[in-house]
DNA sequence: CCATATTACATAGCAAGCTATCCATACAAG
DNA sequence: CTTGTATGGATAGCTTGCTATGTAATATGG
């Protein structure tokens, strides 16, 4: 009868999150980054010179938080933007070299947050585990 | 070789509570409640006057952000705060009348949009999924 | 061509997470 | 009892989310 938080799955999301991010703070802010960061760093390491229109179409957030984010970034020597040759109102975003440096030691800290966290998962429900995840989020992202 | 996000269960589980938190706004605002309020009150519905202290272990979020949070809960007339007559340092937090008004509209509010989270999920899958949350929470929790 | 729409980005302000500090009170050891 | 430590809470300041709004540049319809 009663909401019992410990078999909300909004609620154990909510405390998973915040688990994740500290765990990744822990290992990554060694290197200067922190987890929003991170996250611009991953798209940007796979395709360098996207628009600040295009980092928040791939990682689904308001496009405010990714102008301030940025504005961190290249506070922080990570990213630079030049003003996009065709369009006017757009910047490019790019790496530095400081930031194309972190990739490798970045990533490996993400792999083994991702690991420890799965570890006590059985080796077969780890990859059902993510599918997982990515029905609930299509299911909310319909929803919305 | 390369990090995939949509691989990394420490992104999936950002994006997947982030998507919570905004389903859960869009249904609990129009009650004045915001989800960081909404988990103290869950608290307190189970158990009314609670100390700070008592509400940190429970819900497992640092001691400064729950006094920000009671602070705003506080200003909106949801809580009210009685020294405690044992130990002059507490503070007992107790539910508005407002505050107790709430509880069925928002469970409901709250399990609605858990079930709308795991509509995609096989139905026996629902109680696995929440089991492998909790497992990877307490993974993470172990690992701190 | 020009008025209007839309688009790309910036800024202000709020919530909720965090760390680091500080204060006041309580408790425990000598 | 006094002194040192532990505990409950408050406060400052940061990041990363959000909404709402403003501005400049582009695109479009008549």
């Amino acid at each position: 009868m009663s909401f019992d938080k410990d078999d909300s799955a909004g609620y154990l999301a909510n405390h998973m999150a915040r688990l994740f991010a500290a765990a990744l703070t822990r290992r990554i802010a060694p290197l200067g980054l922190m987890p929003g960061q991170f996250m611009v760093l991953l798209e940007l390491w796979r395709e360098d010179g996207l628009t600040q229109r295009d980092l928040v179409e791939r990682l689904d957030v308001e496009q405010a938080t990714m102008a301030n984010t940025l504005n961190r970034m290249e506070r922080d020597g990570l990213i630079a933007r030049a003003p996009d040759a065709a369009d006017r109102r757009a910047r490019r975003v790019r790496l530095t070299d400081r930031a194309r440096a972190l990739e490798a030691p970045a990533t490996e800290a993400a792999t083994e947050v991702n690991a420890r966290a799965l570890a006590r998962l059985a080796p077969g429900d780890r990859a059902r585990f993510s599918e997982m995840l990515q029905g609930v989020i299509a299911a909310l992202r319909a929803d919305r």
